[in-house]
DNA sequence: TATTTTTTTGAAATCGATATCATTTTGTTT
DNA sequence: AAACAAAATGATATCGATTTCAAAAAAATA
């Protein structure tokens, strides 16, 4: 264990902890020979610095903590790496929390994040509503969200167009052939799902092609949300030859049924997701998506984050919108145009 | 921000803020009517003790680091899971580190974990070696790892049983009257790759099979490298009909190349992995693979090492193994027998 | 009621760092 | 060499909790 204090150091090196806390901290006002005895010392007795003596003191950990929704889902993952090597780079620690889809147990590492005083938060989860948000901003913490966007606020935020997203899908799908699209959206209430629902009809009015609400189901974002929507898709009766999902979980939801009725993916029914999971290329037929810049969203938010911290104004900029890039494969690749 | 310290709740209960510590450590030397006074305080005020201060001079921080390789990887993921809720619910909090595959960073984590004050580390990452653990132990520190057996010292250990995990692969494949079968090994130096390679000989030796060394080949673990690997296999020259993967990751590399070369699986190739990762279930055909209780392996482990913490003497089990269990699936259910 | 025991409480030291302010040392200028 | 400015160092208060030890209050006993 690491046993040696800051007074060790002082006392062999033959100077106060003033000088020996200088020299850790990089202070100029020590002289060179001063500064190299006392490194010295510090190799020798192979001291690290009491890192709750220093937060107590410094009232600051150098230490983002992350709150996500499920560490499980690659797509968040990739978001933590990015947000990760950014305040790597700018000398913060990442402290990940996994809510592991359970809103009490995000609760929980929300207030342990608060206590553990690190000196940001970023979210990357549904659960949190925006008032909570808000809530521990006024409370006093810099907080960051990634996938949506938290209005009347000063939350630095990111997130992807969404009703691009949509549009482009559709689009996409409609010069296909297809005419009667469906639409497998996530939480009703989640700000992606009516993004995505306004795109998705603005490509049908911009085709001249009906809206028909029928054509429109609620999920979760998981696979088996996605196969029970589509199974009450279907219920309907009201007939589609293609299908947007909110995401590719979902989407994944539909081949599972698609494979149990017997319907070919993409000849009877064209299917979209989005978020290029990993998963999406090793299905088949591969799985048309949306590709999301995950990694770059995290780093992004984080850099923000950070700047904000370190700066006691700041006009900058607050909401992010990243780009997002439709990847066609096999999934929906068959024309119904001859 | 909880800006009200302890002493704030002492002062505005009219007690000593070493009441207030008792009432908040659960300490029975205090008259209910105090406790409810202060706890009413503690309310109003919406307290919450500073960390920093009492991890400093408690010396103990209620939290376990976890250093994990890839948080992407989803076996992992699994591990941490249960590793979480197991820490969760004996109140222990849980930080994790993710290396992303960089020795250096998993270097970097270890000594912020050092300094953070856990108490205590697990480790799910093959890149530190079993003499750099072995040092952390005897700085002091509580370790413990998964995935792995460390000889000759005290760190608690859970990993499997690699050597039938390889028996019951390559049984089954002779089952299936496979008798040329290749063994596509991990990290020539790791545990796994050679427990594995030894339960593949045990196998072939049981069934009077001939070793023939040019079915072997190396990988890294990672799906390129199984790629890179199995290419280097067929350069051999040394037929083979079945491929045994050291895990799903690599095998999904020699789905990629049996794709290219338009070898199919599993009529002209048996393919089985180990691992069960999920993009198993949805690969076509469905890979063979070898389940491992993760979840479980993780959970079981932070408990044990959760226990020697709050132990000054134990005479505990140190080394847990786990057993697996075959999923066979269509990726080796081709029978070349008659 | 006086005395002893038990229960509650508080004062103050402590954990190990940082940061302020005073002081000493060194360097410059006249 | 004297006077002053600048650079380097140290003594000490402080962060906000826990914990020890002593003191006070309450309860039990004689």
């Amino acid at each position: 264990m690491n046993d040696s204090r800051i007074i060790d150091v002082a006392n062999r090196a033959g100077v106060s902890v003033a000088t020996v806390s200088r020299v850790l901290n990089g202070s100029n006002l020590v002289s060179g020979k001063t500064k190299s005895r006392v490194m010295q010392v510090i190799e020798e007795l192979n001291y690290t610095p009491n890192a709750a003596a220093k937060n107590l003191r410094s009232k600051r950990s150098m230490t983002i903590g992350v709150v996500v929704s499920d560490i499980e889902v690659s797509y968040y993952a990739e978001i933590i790496k990015g947000i990760e090597n950014m305040a790597n780079s700018l000398h913060y620690n990442v402290i990940i929390c996994d809510a592991q889809n359970q809103k009490e147990k995000e609760a929980g590492y929300v207030s342990l994040l608060q206590n553990r005083t690190v000196d940001g938060m970023i979210f990357v989860t549904p659960f949190l509503s925006n008032q909570e948000l808000v809530a521990l901003v006024e409370d006093g913490f810099n907080v960051a969200v990634v996938g949506r966007l938290i209005e009347h606020s000063d939350i630095p935020c990111i997130h992807t167009d969404n009703v691009k997203i949509a549009i482009d899908v559709v689009s996409h799908l409609i010069e296909q052939g297809h005419e009667r699209i469906a639409f497998l959206s996530g939480y009703a209430d989640a700000i992606d799902s009516y993004e995505r629902l306004e795109g998705y009809m603005k490509a049908l009015r911009g085709a001249n092609l009906p809206f028909i609400p029928d054509l429109i189901e609620n999920g979760d974002f998981n696979e088996d949300g996605g196969y029970q929507a589509f199974l009450r898709l279907l219920g309907k009766k009201a007939s589609f030859t293609a299908i947007f999902a909110a995401n590719d979980e979902m989407a994944l939801g539909v081949y599972l049924a698609c494979k149990e009725l017997s319907i070919s993916i993409p000849e009877q029914l064209a299917v979209v997701g989005v978020d290029n999971i990993r998963i999406t290329k090793y299905v088949t037929p591969r799985l048309s998506t949306v590709e999301q810049p995950k990694y770059t969203m995290g780093a992004l938010l984080a850099e923000k984050l950070i700047d904000r911290m370190n700066e006691d104004v700041y006009h900058d900029q607050r909401v992010f919108c990243v780009e997002s890039k439709l990847l066609i494969r096999e999934s929906s690749s068959f024309s119904r145009k001859q």
